[in-house]
DNA sequence: TTAGAATGTGAACAGTGTTCACTAATTGAA
DNA sequence: TTCAATTAGTGAACACTGTTCACATTCTAA
């Protein structure tokens, strides 16, 4: 696409730069809101007061302008657990932290998260693209993200702290999947964490709190707290 | 929707339903190899040799239609999970089947799986549902395999084989936050078990059998054999 | 000053889900 | 058997969608 130009700072470079920064802003604002269902061309030019056929000046196309806010997203939410995973605490609190964290900034920018999983590639595709190198993954925004996770689970191996017979990676990927699916469950049904059968369920929050504690207890290091709070299960209800 | 009939045998009633099948089964077929977005009613229409608008006698809209695969899938996947379940086996490699039998089934049928979660409520919608009962959950589909997982946490718990300080139902929501994370992160990423730094990466049947050992263990159950497999790792590459 | 590039536009194309007036066929009752 | 009422099926249309393209305008660099 030859919508991205050098960017030497000339008037013209700043004003193209402002003006797309514009549509992304008006894109940003609607698909939070709405999601890409609500997310059209037309209605986003009437947005930012241009024809609709001006976007495609600044975009390539349609996918091409939701791939960049996906981006930007799951580039916040990389920053993010690595900067709770960079701060200076015990190793349990840090990692406790990080998976929990990964799912309240998912949880809290539901259409992003869920759009940055959203294509499904047909068999033919997978064969082509096929087999993946771990290099170029890891550049990627996803691969960085996971590779905090790596990060943390070789480090608790190191500690001790969690099971030496693991593959660090494999297990990372395990994590990944357990908190991937902890904040898609969250964001398509979110009432799930209040379904209890007695009343009296987790908060959302402690919810959070209990699975990391799980996913923590299965890569091998036993919890010091009790697992459940008080307020769950079928209590004084 | 008027589209539903009591079903006394009558002959139009019989050749209503030979027509609404023969609808499904298209769809079914469509759906299946290219999702969503590539069964459109006018193409639908075509392949069953009717106009577009003779759909609407039979489905109040395309979202119906749609909703009629899922449910049947989700109650496929439901019923496979709780036939193994039901199966008479020590209780570890049963519990295991049925955590590796979820993930696989979700992933034979990856655009079914994923359409199944793909709503996303608004935050009014959320507010208006809440609060939501038991009762009414767990009469839905999800809620019957989520009831399968339930059966399983409390079967462990009382085997002493899972730790009995947890709330069976905050378990079971975390397992299958689990189980749903890796499947929908190998429908979106189906060659992310292959990912691996210096080769040697374990094939998806044993990474998925890898992701249910830990989940187990994360429920207090020790595992026996090794965690992972002699092929992954950096072995012998 | 002027050629060339970049920006912005309106109309159009092909596609979508859906509705509606209409015809044709089928049904159940007189 | 006849006849009214229901059902099945149709084609045209509506209001959308993403995208393209010829065209006019504006800006930039030589």
């Amino acid at each position: 696409m030859d919508t991205d130009y050098p960017p030497e700072a000339t008037p013209a470079r700043r004003r193209r730069k402002k003006v797309k920064e514009s549509i992304l802003a008006a894109a940003e604002k609607v698909f939070a809101e709405e999601g890409e269902s609500g997310l059209s061309i037309r209605r986003l030019a009437e947005k930012i007061d241009y024809s609709p056929s001006a976007i495609y000046k600044y975009f390539g196309s349609k996918e091409e302008l939701l791939d960049e806010l996906k981006e930007a997203f799951f580039a916040r939410l990389m920053e993010k657990v690595a900067r709770i995973s960079d701060t200076a605490r015990p190793f349990r609190e840090r990692a406790h932290d990080c998976l929990t964290g990964y799912v309240k900034t998912a949880v809290e920018r539901p259409h992003h998260y869920a759009a940055a999983f959203s294509t499904i590639p047909s068999p033919d595709e997978v064969a082509a693209r096929a087999p993946v190198c771990w290099d170029s993954f890891i550049d990627t925004r996803k691969g960085q993200a996971f590779r905090v996770l790596v990060d943390i689970v070789e480090e608790g191996q190191a500690n001790r702290a969690f099971d030496k017979a693991m593959c660090p990676v494999a297990a990372a990927k395990s994590v990944w999947a357990s908190l991937h699916g902890l904040a898609l469950l969250m964001i398509h049904m979110p009432l799930l964490p209040e379904v209890q059968p007695h009343g009296g369920a987790l908060p959302p929050d402690a919810f959070v709190a209990f699975h990391a504690d799980l996913l923590l207890r299965g890569l091998g290091m036993p919890c010091d707290a009790p697992l459940t709070p008080a307020t769950n299960g079928q209590a004084d209800e």
